[in-house]
DNA sequence: ACGGAAATAGCAAAGGTTTGCGAAAATGCC
DNA sequence: GGCATTTTCGCAAACCTTTGCTATTTCCGT
């Protein structure tokens, strides 16, 4: 029977597979060593110390899925991104990408991990598939699109869930003020002297019919002002088309461009450029959201700010606090319009 | 004793936690209830009708935590960055978060749901922590920093698990091929008439070293050409000073820049426009990465493609192919130079 | 209607950890 | 040293599902 040697860091004899196996080792109960290895329960200093040094040495670490099991406890927070309407957003948005970053840096500053969930749009289910699925001690749906009904459901009974998108509807939600921003976007382009204004993006979503609807109140209030608005998907794929039709059959009657997202912003302007019309001069341009992408552009882009990284922190922090069983409220962000060189 | 009353939809009279609930209720045993449900074994079609609907009516789901500890299997990839140097990256940082939406459409187009971990950098056992948490079926690492003999250390024990970057290591990798990319950007320059070239970024990361080992080799192989290297991190937060400083100090000197990433490019871009230098007419700029925001930025950036997409697309297939335990080599993407306004 | 083959479903162990309860051991005090 | 108190640790149930094995039922052909 060979005898161990005890020189350091010789190769561990065998891999130990779970806690009873550790225990064995140490001599103790399997009970034991979870309590030394969680930094749970009480123990002596001398017994933990003896159950750590030995799971250092056998690079043994606690199987999570089962903790997780038992503890009914996940440590993992869900995000998703519904696509109810346009389908062939994908997850790569550039939105969607800013909002995650920033959700992903939060989250994990509190000690969260973070899951992309998939969504399978088409059936009423796909939100009671992820909050069901055991993975999750909470859910983050990032924008309603046409789906308010499936989420208000499920909030009926799944605390801890928390939306980004229109505040005001049953579940919690943080979001900004979206008429508002549509109304500063608009009156923006007003003041610069535009009068025939074009909104560009699609209203199935409840927030981008707030943007338009703000917009419009805008126009309204201002003499001899026309805002007219045209579907445009908010998906990378698929604005492509409609922006060009619009650009050809309407480009020469407008002077004042409100898009609903700074994606479809951008390509409007490159569209624009490619058909021999001036960014600002011929037409001024407003975006939404203020992504990163909205100052690389060329002119920078004019844009309402969402601050999507004041937003990412109080979706987290309004999460957590659900996760505890509080009740926290929903959260309207104040929208602020960044000026720069496109209006 | 109250009858439950049989009409259609009648609120469910109460929530069914478990198989076994479910199970009684059907008349069956819990077995059956979960080959009914996973559709996994052999089972008659009325039995399997039955049990289906009545977890349907029921709104009962599968505990994903238990049925992942029972077989072993949980349907999710990690994906990881390492921040050994440039600790003050975030996971917001655009590369990151342009293959991490790339990596998400393609994993969850297969099945799989996408976490992202912490990590906490410092000790070695950041990646031993992840893989062995039981929660992965597999891994994808993106960028080896200077972690590389971690990375290699643990690959030699857990197959699962695919590296983007630098190719040539134990571990399986997929990348492009740094030094050729750092060549074509440098002959790019040197072929545009610029003599007095720079290098900006932070050469601990392999991958950012043969991005500067094959830029001095074009540098040598052309006559009268000097290359200088300048130390710029890569972090969003720091690169500001060492790329102002560089821009003060050497920004009438050189006359092309060649920067480790489009992030460093277009900072410096702004930079040097600040200072008053023209780009590209007093100096020429090449950047490397091709991200969205290389397309946006003013003037549009010459840079050298990775080519993310089809790089997510070969680290899912090899990591997906390592789960199934096949032996999936590493695989080089050929980077390809996307000339635009800068260079 | 009967024998045998095939289909169906039940039983119970396994997957690995956590934790309330109680027993044993250690400690403190006189 | 003896008793009361506190600390420490083991026991076993619980978390919920999956699956190999086997007993039972169904079906088919004759």
């Amino acid at each position: 029977m060979p005898k161990t040697t005890k020189s350091a860091d010789a190769a561990p004899p065998a891999r130990i597979k779970n806690i009873i196996e550790l225990a064995k080792l140490a001599g103790v109960s399997p009970g034991t060593v979870s309590r030394a290895l969680t930094g749970k329960g009480t123990l002596s200093e001398k017994t933990r110390a003896k159950v750590v040094e030995l799971a250092r040495q056998h690079g043994f670490r606690l199987n999570q899925m089962a903790s997780r099991l038992r503890t009914q406890r996940t440590g993992v927070v869900g995000v998703v991104f519904p696509l109810g309407h346009a389908r062939h957003q994908h997850i790569s948005d550039p939105f969607f990408m800013t909002m995650l970053g920033a959700l992903a840096d939060q989250l994990t500053e509190s000690g969260y991990d973070l899951m992309l969930s998939r969504v399978v749009p088409g059936d009423g289910e796909w939100l009671d598939r992820i909050v069901d699925s055991g993975m999750l001690d909470g859910t983050i749906v990032i924008g309603q699109s046409d789906q308010v009904d499936t989420i208000e459901r499920v909030a009926q009974r799944y605390a801890p869930m928390v939306v980004w998108g229109k505040v005001g509807f049953g579940h919690c939600t943080v979001g900004t003020d979206n008429a508002a921003g549509g109304q500063m976007a608009a009156e923006h382009l007003i003041g610069q002297g535009r009068r025939r204004l074009a909104f560009l993006g699609d209203v199935r979503g409840p927030e981008i019919a707030d943007r338009l609807a703000g917009a419009r109140r805008a126009a309204e209030q201002a003499a001899d002002v026309t805002l007219e608005a045209f579907e445009v998907s908010l998906s990378q794929d698929d604005m492509q088309a409609p922006i060009a039709g619009f650009v050809h059959r309407h480009g020469g009657e407008i002077d004042g461009i409100f898009a609903a997202t700074d994606l479809i912003a951008t390509t409007t302007m490159r569209t624009l450029r490619e058909a021999g019309l001036r960014v600002p001069e011929d037409v001024a341009v407003v975006g939404y959201d203020d992504l990163p992408l909205a100052a690389q552009a060329d002119p920078p882009l004019t844009t309402v700010s969402q601050n999507v990284v004041q937003g990412a922190q109080a979706l987290v922090r309004a999460l957590l606090g659900r996760i505890e069983g509080a009740e926290a409220p929903s959260h309207v962000i104040v929208p602020e319009l960044v000026v720069r060189g496109s209006a």
